[in-house]
DNA sequence: TTTGTTGCAAAACGTTTGCAGCCTC
DNA sequence: GAGGCTGCAAACGTTTTGCAACAAA
């Protein structure tokens, strides 16, 4: 798609994927894209269905059923970080070229870019496989969890012949 | 299995974590880890059930509780790749510097190592985070299904675990 | 003895599916 | 008019939980 990421753009570029691959353009499909689009940030398919049930009328196999679609044509992002609710997050007008840090005390999600990181794995390639995108997720221990967790710290030794130096 | 050493070292980590926080090491914690540290590659706890159901009365609660504790004290690695069944991998003896490549079409993962993003991700540091391990997944399309898809094969929504090379 | 852990079964959870009717093409 | 899509509810598959019995501390 171009680098215009209005909606009108967004929209537009909908209804082509569901024309070329014909499937129905219902009106349930676009006020899902819409309702995505207009929200900041993670969310997931029961905070979406809650949303909408507000001001439109729409089941929840619905919603999965959208979801998957606009996954499918990339202008949404599914990570899965758990077995709770899959997260989504838009693809485009959003900035989505970032990572993920994941407590693994508390569970909080918060994100971050790093173009290194960005370039040594936008730059590999393999003979047999055509990367589409991926997901980086570090876990560890973010500052609030560290504090509290201050009185039971456990030595953990390494078996790994790499050592990390955070 | 030839590391004798290496299992002994893991085993004793293990009880040390155990009593360092209290939690009381049973016969069926120990027979968890052994039958983990002597699986090679990712499983699950449906495969791990099974396969110690053969020689060993364990309950399927009990599999998962100990790979809850396992994956706490980081002898184990724990992957969340779709809604399926979530997959393991222990953590050391065993190559876990590698990344995962899954094809979207297929669901087959594959394992890869590569330098230059894993010096990428480990130099990065943080203020307020203290990163432990990390992951991550390259997702596109396998050559296997690729060349399936062009001869207008379209969606396998099957989970397979033989291992092709990408 | 105390109480953390177990096996078992049932419940919980997010997601998918079956179906009758609706609506896009 | 055909059949893809919808809402609804029931079913699904994975994981968690409640509970009585057990056993490690």
């Amino acid at each position: 798609m171009g680098e215009e990421n209005s909606y009108e753009a967004i929209h537009e570029y909908f209804t082509k994927y569901l024309r070329e691959h014909k499937h129905r353009r219902t009106p349930e499909r676009y006020a899902i894209l819409e309702h995505v689009y207009s929200y900041e940030g993670h969310f997931n398919a029961d905070i979406l269905y809650n949303l909408m049930k507000q001001d439109y009328r729409v089941s929840l196999a619905t919603i999965y059923n959208s979801l998957d679609l606009l996954v499918e044509c990339k202008l949404i992002i599914k990570h899965q970080l758990g077995n709770q609710y899959a997260q989504y997050e838009r693809a485009f007008g959003n900035n989505n070229l970032h990572h993920h840090l994941i407590c693994t005390n508390c569970g909080k999600v918060k994100e971050f870019s790093d173009k290194p990181i960005r370039v040594a794995i936008q730059s590999k390639a393999f003979v047999h496989f055509k990367m589409s995108h991926y997901s980086l997720y570090l876990y560890g221990i973010c500052g609030k969890c560290k504090d509290e967790l201050k009185k039971g710290i456990i030595h953990i030794p390494r078996f790994t012949e790499d050592s990390d130096d955070f």
